[in-house]
DNA sequence: AGGTATTCACATGAAACTATTCTCTGAGTTAGG
DNA sequence: TAACTCAGAGAATAGTTTCATGTGAATACCTGT
């Protein structure tokens, strides 16, 4: 049977500002937000001859690919012991055994989703080469409208294994029914992978997870085999005694990587992705030092190091400095805000947009109240429908969450108790920032 | 002075409601034999 | 009679509203010295 990719990355955010970067290099001339002035004064001449210019310039990668978070490279650095016990735990499944349930955690970027897929690719290969009946499905719980409730996680598990199910209108125990059917078509070991697990059963609850693994005893031909991720270690403590007990019957623990380890993984990519020489010293060491402070995130210093290779060769640029990786963590930076809000639904914009104006008049800090009175009052401009301040107080909590503003709640003893918001983005940030609210509202 | 009670301005939680999107089902309608 | 249409029932889900309850400390109010 066709099966699709086995993976489907999450890091929308990072597909966002490549491609973003990508279009800029294309054509500078076109995209209405990064126009300047002087650009649009440009003659169509100019603009050929930068593409043309593209064209001849050799570029700084040689296999830029080897940069996305996607990748997975030949061999995995620093990572051996877990993936030999990954591998020593599946490995079962080649003799039409069930393996162990399977729990993975680890802080983002630790490697655990690269790790799996490679355990599982090989397995994969194996499996096909001799033909023994394994299948495997990979569903990362954070894809919003994909797997972000049980039905639909339900739904997307039958639909990977090849049944037809609806995206709404069939009761849950329905969908359970199909995809329990599908599975037991054949005589076959599932093995199933749940990226951030975590993710789900905060939103959802255990109950799901619990029917999961009960489902093994309502199988008579297939098996199946649950591999949670999680990138919260305290995430099992908080669930089910009856679900802790089955579903995490081994464990695997990914440690954040130090500074050095990170080098060296990034050595070792940069080695294939860019041409010779074109890396200068210090570049690597600041871009591991900077990611080893965000608890060794491997994934953002390998985007941090792409994302400086696009911006030196859109510089035309023959090597990436220090320098570069400063401006790809701001420009990194920028980007996810700039996606946040223009992805955020409108109410919540009109909030935004409240707390940016009131923010220009009166500097420091606001309330909720005050908030929500500049709210109302845009609303009205508008003729958009007013909320009520219960809702307006949880949106600010999610402008919060999404690190757009600082909101902590303070008691001012006999004047009551409330939250005090102000903005921790600068200056230069903020004007941008209003224009996209500024077109995405008018 | 020291202690207790109030009170403000929201925060926080839970449950219920609404609108939208989608399937399934069965009644009614239509066209061809 | 088979095929088609169409309305209605039932689900899932996101986004809200409603109602109820919680909260921390500056102040007001007592109390006894």
């Amino acid at each position: 049977m066709e099966q699709k990719p086995l993976i489907d990355f999450e890091e929308e955010s990072t597909k966002v500002i490549s491609d973003n970067l990508e279009q800029v290099t294309r054509d500078s001339s076109k995209d209405p937000k990064e126009t300047t002035d002087s650009e649009e004064a440009k003659s169509k001449d100019d603009v050929t001859k930068l593409f043309e210019d593209f064209l001849e310039k050799e570029s700084l990668f040689v296999n830029k690919k080897v940069l996305q978070i996607r990748y997975i490279p030949d061999t995995i650095k620093h990572r051996s012991k877990q993936i030999e016990i990954l591998a020593s735990i599946l490995a079962p499944a080649l003799r039409k055994e069930k393996p162990s349930n399977l729990f993975l955690y680890g802080k983002t970027g630790t490697g655990k989703t690269l790790c799996t897929t490679y355990a599982l690719n090989k397995l994969k290969k194996i499996a096909e080469a001799k033909d023994i009946p394994i299948n495997m499905v990979y569903l990362n719980c954070k894809l919003k409208k994909i797997a972000d409730t049980e039905y639909r996680v339900i739904a997307q598990l039958a639909r990977e294994i090849g049944s037809k199910v609806p995206t709404t209108g069939l009761p849950t125990d329905e969908v359970y029914n199909i995809f329990l059917r599908k599975l037991d078509e054949n005589k076959q070991i599932i093995i199933i992978v749940l990226d951030e697990i975590d993710q789900l059963v905060t939103k959802i609850g255990d109950e799901m997870l619990y029917t999961l693994t009960r489902i093994n005893q309502e199988l008579k031909q297939a098996q199946l085999s649950i591999v949670g991720i999680s990138n919260d270690v305290r995430f099992i403590e908080n669930i089910d005694p009856r679900v802790k007990s089955s579903l995490g019957e081994e464990e695997i623990i990914f440690p954040p990587y130090n500074a050095i380890e990170l080098r060296e993984i990034l050595q070792a990519r940069a080695k294939e992705a860019f041409r010779e020489d074109v890396i200068t010293e210090g570049v690597l060491e600041k871009c591991s030092a900077y990611a080893a402070r965000e608890h060794g995130d491997a994934r953002r210093a390998i985007e941090l190091l792409r994302v400086a290779g696009e911006l030196a060769e859109r510089e035309n640029l023959l090597k990436i400095t220090p320098k570069q990786i400063d401006s790809a963590e701001d420009k990194i930076e920028r980007s996810r805000i700039i996606e946040i809000i223009e992805t955020q639904p409108k109410q919540s914009q009109i909030v935004m947009y409240a707390i940016l104006l009131l923010l220009e008049k009166q500097d420091g800090k606001l309330e909720t109240g005050e908030v929500f009175e500049k709210y109302k009052e845009l609303c009205k401009q508008q003729a958009i429908n007013v909320l009520t301040q219960r809702r307006i107080s949880d949106l600010i909590s999610e402008l919060d969450m999404l690190g757009l503003i600082n909101a902590k709640i303070v008691s001012k003893g006999r004047y009551g108790r409330t939250r005090e918001i102000y903005l921790t983005i600068s200056t230069d940030m903020i004007n941008k920032i209003k224009e996209t609210l500024k077109k995405q509202l008018y």
